[in-house]
DNA sequence: GAGTCATATGACTTGTGAGTCATATTACTT
DNA sequence: AAGTAATATGACTCACAAGTCATATGACTC
């Protein structure tokens, strides 16, 4: 947790600073990120940083802990009304759609938060990481026993397989999506997702369905 | 490229000196890995390392070439048979298996060369590596365009979308057999690859027909 | 055994960047 | 306005590890 130096500061300064290191951190790594230039980029002195956090680590897991609240502060009511009753096949769909604005809005955040999720900075691994990785898991978990019970999703094959599969497809997809918008710079993500509409229907299709011919 | 004083060294040794340098960067990743310690695992002088290789950039860069050759010199039988004609369905059983042997026998370099190919040591990547990811998918599209001709893929999907939706669904499931060996240390690889097969099967299933109820 | 390569060695140099600290500045109190 | 507490600053320290190099060892030739 950073030092209460930190949280006395104004809003405004407390957000200067985080970017500055989260962006830091998405461009070089964690063992390059160097916070002489976060404090830079912050405007801000270097024993300033110092002053806020006790060590680099704890400014890491600090950018982790932050950009996740602030997704959810931003974006949360679409995640709690997505954990209600929604099908899984709809999941993609909205999972993308959503993503695409996040990428649009909070493009460095989005990012960063998917590097971690996918264990890059694994030398900075430490439990929140990984609570955060087994409530996706779980909701994942969760919306297939909900769909077995509603009779869409085929009861002969183990929950633990089914999440795997989804999980599988549509962290692929998204990097897909991730990879479009992060090769192309801000341009792309300018333009309307509805340009990947057939390519998420035919994923959602392929989940439904599967690739084999009728 | 290693230096000529490198590849004058008897067989054993460069084995050595690669499989220290390998382990080395899977413990502690590129940054945090130690060249002396490398050395001294392989029972060499730090100099000596220096004799062989210009840098610590050449020296990760060759263990990312060396372990890949080896597992084609030590396993390409196996993927040029599966490059001619097999059923993609089939593809997603015979790749696990193969995987789990390479495991039992290689348990390092599969690891290693896993995490080089899911974009962990992202600072030194180099366009080998590039290279090393856009032949799989090649390989895949591949696959996919024999399993159209020959009538068991569905025509109706765009390749590209059905190749993400392979390789994300056998990359995950990839990961999740390397996490069973990788938590349970040694001792799980003993055990045999059959254990498995009902879980090979059920995502085989679903990559066939998919996760909707009939 | 003298002379000439090729290789091995580990103490040393050096760049780097995390973390410190004495001092300056600002903010707040009476 | 004087006094005190909180924060800001950037020059400085210092540990670490990549990379160097002078010297030692060995291998091979005549």
């Amino acid at each position: 947790m950073p030092k209460d130096t930190f949280f006395n500061l104004e809003e405004e300064k407390k957000e200067k600073v985080m970017r500055a290191a989260i962006n830091e951190f998405l461009l070089h790594g964690y063992e390059n990120g160097n916070i002489g230039t976060v404090a830079k980029n912050a405007g801000v002195a270097k024993g300033s940083m110092y002053q806020y956090f006790e060590s680099k680590k704890e400014l890491f897991l600090f950018c982790v802990k932050w950009s996740t609240e602030l997704m959810i502060r931003k974006y949360g009511k679409h995640l709690t009304r997505s954990e209600r009753h929604i099908n899984v096949f709809e999941y993609m769909y909205e999972n993308s759609k959503e993503m695409w604005t996040q990428l649009k809005e909070e493009r460095e955040l989005v990012i960063f938060l998917q590097n971690v999720f996918l264990g890059k900075y694994s030398s900075v691994k430490d439990e929140s990481m990984e609570f955060m990785i087994r409530m996706i898991d779980q909701q994942v978990l969760k919306m297939i026993r909900e769909g077995k019970e509603n009779g869409y999703i085929r009861k002969d094959i183990d929950d633990s397989i089914l999440a795997i599969f989804m999980t599988g497809v549509s962290m692929r997809f998204k990097e897909y999506l991730m990879n479009k918008a992060r090769s192309a710079g801000e341009d792309i993500v300018d333009e309307d997702f509805s340009q990947f509409e057939k390519e998420v229907k035919g994923i959602s299709e392929l989940l439904r369905n599967g690739m084999g011919e009728k």
